[in-house]
DNA sequence: ACCTGAACACCGTTCAAGT
DNA sequence: ACCTGAACACCGTTCAAGT
């Protein structure tokens, strides 16, 4: 029993550390290790036995909301026309990077980190639907590459830390859709009631 | 005289510290300053008596550079069609960027900089007039804010740091050129001679 | 006036020592 | 097996002391 109690105290660590890092670094992105280990209630070598890098740590952090922006990404597929899905996921996913403001920088280093390489890959993956569906509707005449859009949506999210780079990164994204031949749909289309104001 | 010399001391101390963190930036935009003020043969305080943050001297470093960017808009526009030598300049933008590894963050880092304002609302008149030209000639059909545009140059500008960077960077380049609704001029027009294939 | 370089307050990461 | 926290090798920056 104490080798299982051993084990769940460590369990209860990873989840301690994980909770409190997820508050520091969206009050501070440059939080230290040091801080959040103290604040945790562990020695930094505890927080280094569960997560063996900054980078780890930051990954563990956010991967929870980047699985739900995936998810996300089918259920708007699901309720909207598929331009309007994919302006609103880009909205939704801007949003998240400004909570988390980490998120931009990791996404693009994370492409060839291994351990992030599952997820990142049903990012792009759901981008890839998105743009698909859009081609498919007719609403979107020139598809990019779903990872080059990923990309230039990771970069123009790091512009949203103020609250003119917030306005900056939303016109950049506007000529990325113009750069993707984007035709919004026919709004007119009242088959799915939508007052095409009012987003969320 | 020995006032003057001293000055001239100094002022010699500011150039070698240049030439040295020139150089040293391009081998590892990382490289710290204490390497380069040891490489220079000084101590720090004379650093950062000469340039009172790590900042600073990158600033002074990418500074030369920058202005040749600037003076090269207007060469570009004399030789070229508009929408050529707006490209043209953005390529060498990019060729300068993957020497100075460094640049695309400092543009980013410098909008709100004092002592790089003017370099930097240079670079912004730079790129407003090359997209005029480019909106007078109607080879562009939906111009955007040249300071949205030129800080979007930078942030692609960051992935090109490996081959494939480079490759999605360009992409990426191209795909923010339809979304300014970027026509090529009348290519067939032999009246300049360009043969379309071979830049530079 | 200008320079030196030890020193300061950090940082991410490691590791001997404990339980 | 897991944890602790001093220690290491850095970093940018400062400042008393020299000339």
């Amino acid at each position: 029993m104490s080798l299982s109690s051993r084990r769940s105290d460590a369990r209860a660590n990873r989840e301690r550390i994980l909770a409190v890092a997820r508050e520091a670094l969206a009050a501070d992105p440059e939080a230290s290790i040091h801080s959040i280990a103290k604040a945790a209630g562990v020695g930094q070598g505890t927080l280094y036995r569960h997560f063996p890098t900054r980078e780890a740590l930051v990954l563990g952090v956010y991967r929870e909301g980047i699985d739900d922006l995936v998810v996300l990404a089918s259920s708007l597929l699901d309720e909207h026309r598929p331009m309007r899905a994919f302006r609103l996921w880009c909205r939704r996913f801007g949003e998240y990077a400004r909570e988390k403001h980490g998120i931009a920088a990791l996404i693009r280093s994370a492409m060839s980190e291994r351990h992030f390489a599952e997820t990142y890959s049903m990012m792009v993956d759901a981008v890839r639907r998105m743009m698909q569906a859009c081609s498919d509707e007719g609403e979107l005449s020139d598809p990019a590459d779903p990872e080059d859009f990923l990309q230039a949506l990771a970069l123009f999210m790091q512009l949203a830390t103020t609250a003119d780079g917030l306005a900056r990164s939303e016109r950049l994204l506007d000529l990325a859709f113009r750069g993707l031949g984007a035709r919004d749909g026919p709004e007119q289309t009242t088959a799915y009631g939508s007052k095409a104001g009012a987003p969320e």
